[in-house]
DNA sequence: ACATTTGATTTCGCTTCGATACTAGTATTG
DNA sequence: CAATACTAGTATCGAAGCGAAATCAAATGT
């Protein structure tokens, strides 16, 4: 409240256009935007949360408009498909070879290299703000943030080993930074039951 | 450099996942995204820049698709269309009442919302890094910049009166927090002349 | 056992968007 | 002044995106 609202407002267009301008695909890429935004999200996913139900809701859009998507890309090679094990229903996308090595082209990489030549101080702090400003954002929407395993409720670090009582398991070092569905921002608990089904794609 | 390489992937994914979720245009609005994102340029932009071209170079889009937008909005009743004074090919779009009106209903909002109840040292900082980041990033891409008055190397405030050296007049202090297509980064100066026609859209 | 819910996919129709071509006004150059 | 080059804006077309609804299979609840 100490702050001018032109301030906020600048701040939230900046974030649209930044965000809106990351997205282009610059010139020459074999994809769109939409493909991009799907190729980035299993490429960083943890495997639980690599579905097209979860993408779906990431990129705030239809479960069927993911579907075509990735079926897109899975003719083009970039991912296959596997049967998920618990429920013969789910479906887990992971990137293939051709997938990985298309990453390496990725026109966000112009948005990471600016990231890296901002000074370290403004780095770490939208290292803190950014994920707030998510969970506050979701929770004005009343729908589920994303976030990486490390920001989250379910997670706890005990004796060296990566924990996580969403799943109920043993978390790799690897999936620390992955993006989860079952994300819950640490502050507030709204429902003592960590259930797999809190979507609400409504 | 300091920095792990996964903190900036997560920055960088963050922004991409905000500017997304809050371009969503929730429910019943009657409004498309891309409209929406029209409206606020058209709503923010100073009198010099509400042109179809320079929302096109600000919505990474071609000049075409700008104008097939604003036509829809324009039937819709959210826009009316000037000629410009000086250019009798320009044209100058301005909201009309209804598009006042439904500015207020903007899904924007949440965004505003959700930076509102931020920390203020959170806001400071993202009002600082944003800024810098939109600039390494026109830089990368050899693309312009928008940014507002205030923030732009033309500007100079001198005895209480704002100047723009760029349009070579005085600035009415509601264009102050307004956006500008002729915004340059104050750091460099890579032409002598102040002239109209840096655009280079490509 | 039955109804309900959920994950995934398909189909249909509308919208978006980029590429291209076009008109008209301006700037430049001789 | 005339020819040329450039820029602002628009129209058209085809491809892709996307939401809504329908469908199917599997899981869950009562």
């Amino acid at each position: 409240m100490n702050d001018s609202p032109a301030n906020t407002e600048e701040i939230a267009e900046l974030l649209v256009y930044l965000g809106r301008a990351a997205r282009g695909t610059d010139a020459g890429s074999d994809l769109t935007a939409a493909q991009w935004t799907a190729m980035r999200f299993f490429a960083r996913a943890n495997r639980l949360s690599r579905t097209p139900s979860a993408f779906a809701s990431f990129n705030a859009t239809t479960r069927g408009t993911a579907s075509q998507i990735i079926k897109s890309l899975m003719q083009k090679g970039h991912l296959v498909r596997h049967q998920a094990v618990g429920d013969r229903r789910s479906v887990r996308l992971d990137l293939t070879h051709s997938g990985q090595a298309i990453m390496r082209n990725d026109p966000l990489h112009n948005l990471t290299d600016a990231i890296d030549r901002l000074d370290g101080k403004l780095r770490t702090a939208l290292r803190q703000a950014l994920p707030a400003l998510a969970g506050e954002l979701a929770k004005i929407r009343n729908t589920v943030a994303f976030g990486t395993c490390g920001d989250c409720r379910h997670f706890s670090c005990c004796d060296a080993v990566s924990y996580c009582a969403c799943v109920d398991a043993e978390l790799a070092p690897t999936d620390l930074g992955c993006l989860c569905v079952n994300f819950a921002a640490s502050e507030s608990r709204k429902s003592t039951t960590p259930s797999l089904k809190s979507k609400e794609i409504s």
